[in-house]
This record gives structure tokens, sequence and C-alpha cells, in this order.
DNA sequence: CTCATAGTTAAAGTCAACTTCATGTCAAGG
DNA sequence: CCTTGACATGAAGTTGACTTTAACTATGAG
């Protein structure tokens, strides 16, 4: 058997079937049909679905994912400066999530030795100050971790 | 003017108005009443909040965060353990997050450094043989970060 | 007293990324 | 041929954390 059902998919890439019909709908996927009418896969879709698993696991939107891959010429694979390219990319959201919640912990541990006895002269729980200056909302994280789904 | 208007707390905290409201009807915040029915808030209130956003910002739900004010008996002020106790566990959590992280960016150093040509042979982007022996779901993160809204 | 500004409510909308549901069709082993 | 389990669709539901809307009221400077 050369071609995929989705369920077989499914349980190859550990996408729920549901998610699968949904990635094809928001152009992230495509399959053939059957006569019938049954979607049927290429096996390369297993990369395609791992490559959106990993970008998700970095946190890249179904959105970003989508113009990653479309970079990628649809019938060509991906060369070496693609991929270089792209796991660069990524590599530098990493680092900035790294270092944005190593600074907040670094808050953290000041104000955990620091001893203080109210949250009033704590600076991590009290950022008052730095929101009069600087503006109101972000305090201690870059704009893009502290804006969520809301 | 010892009590404060929505108005007033909103610009203080970085809070919009309708955030603070929500966070009332959610039991996260109090304040008392004018006779026409008006909120006025104490100035606690931006202790509580500045609180409140330290803890989003370190990733806590609103549900998290209301367990932890709740185990401030209401009346007093947070004791040294109490604060002790709230900063080390999120510092648990913060260090979990960036192990995670720095994790995965570990895979991808390798990756850019491999220089392979194909996602097909790329342990990062190919996790497939890892999902099949380790069940399907997360790969490269607990499952605490890869878990998201749905 | 007037009127702009700021406040009130309940209910509905938003966003992302899916999942669930209702209803109906296909594929394949016996 | 029949049945069972997998698959199809569109529409609606879910989650968390809010925001927006509509219709109305309070506050306080002038």
């Amino acid at each position: 058997m050369d071609l995929l059902t989705v369920g077989e998919v499914a349980e190859r890439s550990g996408f729920a079937t549901s998610a699968l019909r949904y990635y094809e709908r928001e152009g992230l996927l495509s399959a053939s049909r059957t006569s019938g009418g049954q979607r049927r896969y290429e096996r390369s879709v297993l990369r395609r679905l791992a490559f959106l698993r990993a970008a998700r696991n970095i946190g890249l939107t179904l959105d970003e994912v989508r113009a990653a891959l479309d970079s990628l010429p649809d019938g060509r694979a991906p060369t070496r400066a693609d991929w270089t390219r792209l796991s660069r990319s990524w590599k530098g959201r990493l680092d900035e999530q790294i270092e944005a919640l190593m600074r907040l912990r670094e808050g953290l541990d000041s104000c955990i030795g620091c001893g203080c006895l109210s949250l009033r002269v704590c600076a991590i729980s009290n950022p008052m100050d730095v929101a009069a200056t600087r503006g109101t909302g972000a305090v201690f994280l870059p704009e893009r971790l502290t804006v969520d789904h809301g």
C-alpha cells in the first residue's frame, strides 16, 4: 500500500484526524481522494507533519508555519539552505524566549533572597514604578510573550 | 482622596477597566461601592494587581492566581513565609520552562550543525521514531508546554 | 442645573487551534 | 450482499482571558 488513510496518518503522526482535516482546510496539508471521496495521503505528509509539530513546539502559530512551508516550493525537497534558514530563525525565537524567562527568574531570585516582608517593597511583585515610567503593559517580558490569546 | 475609581486603578495598574471588572466577577478582586453603585478601590488593590501581573507574566492561569491569593487570608498582609513559598514555586515553574526550551534549542543547534539536506534524516524535524517508541504526543517539550488551548 | 466624562450591567463577540456533533457514505472481510 | 468500522461534511462547541456593544446612570466642574 503506497497511500495512507487519514487514520493511519493520525496514528503515525500523533495528530488527531480532526486536526488533519483542519490543517487541510487551512491549506497546510493536501491529499488525493479515492473515487468515494476519502482522503489518501502520500508518505511525505509525515515529514510535513513532523515539521509542523516541531514548529508548533517551538511556539510558531499556524500562520507562521504556513508561511514557512510556503517558502518551500511544493515539488522539491527542502534544500540545505532552506533548512538552515528556517531553523536559524527558530533558534532566534528560542533565544529570546529563554532570555526573557531567565530575566524573570533573576528578579524572582533576588526577591526570595531579599526576604521582604511585604509585596509593597518587592520589585517583582510591585512593578508599578516601572509601569509608571515606561507606560502600561508588559513589565517583565517582551510584548510578544505577554500578549496571549485575548 | 482615599479610594480609587476604576479608571484610576486601570491607569495605575495598566489593566483595562474591562479586565478589572472581569477579575472582580472571577473573585480575584473586590471593591466597595458608592451610593450610586460605582466601584471604589482601596489602594491595596494595586499590590494585588501587581501580584496578579507578575504571576500572569510567569504563566500562571487565573485559577492558579486565585488559589495563590486565597492562600493569603484576606485581612492580613502576606508574611515572609507566604511570599517565600509562592515565589519559590514560581521559580520551579520557570526552571522547568527554561530547561524545556534549552533542550529544544540544543536539538536545533545540532540540527543546524549537521547540515542534513533533508527533513527525513533530521532528528528535530522527524521525531516519529521517538514518537513510535514513546507513544504519540509531546516530543520535545513536557506535556504542560505543548498542550495549549485546544 | 447642566452636561461632558466616566461609570454601570448583561450578553455577546474575539482569538487560535482544534474538537464534537449530527447525519450520512465508503471499504473490505466473511 | 451485508455488516461493521472507518471516513465524509458543515456547523456548532470548547477554552481562557478578556473586549465589545448597547442601553443606561452617576459624578462633579462650571
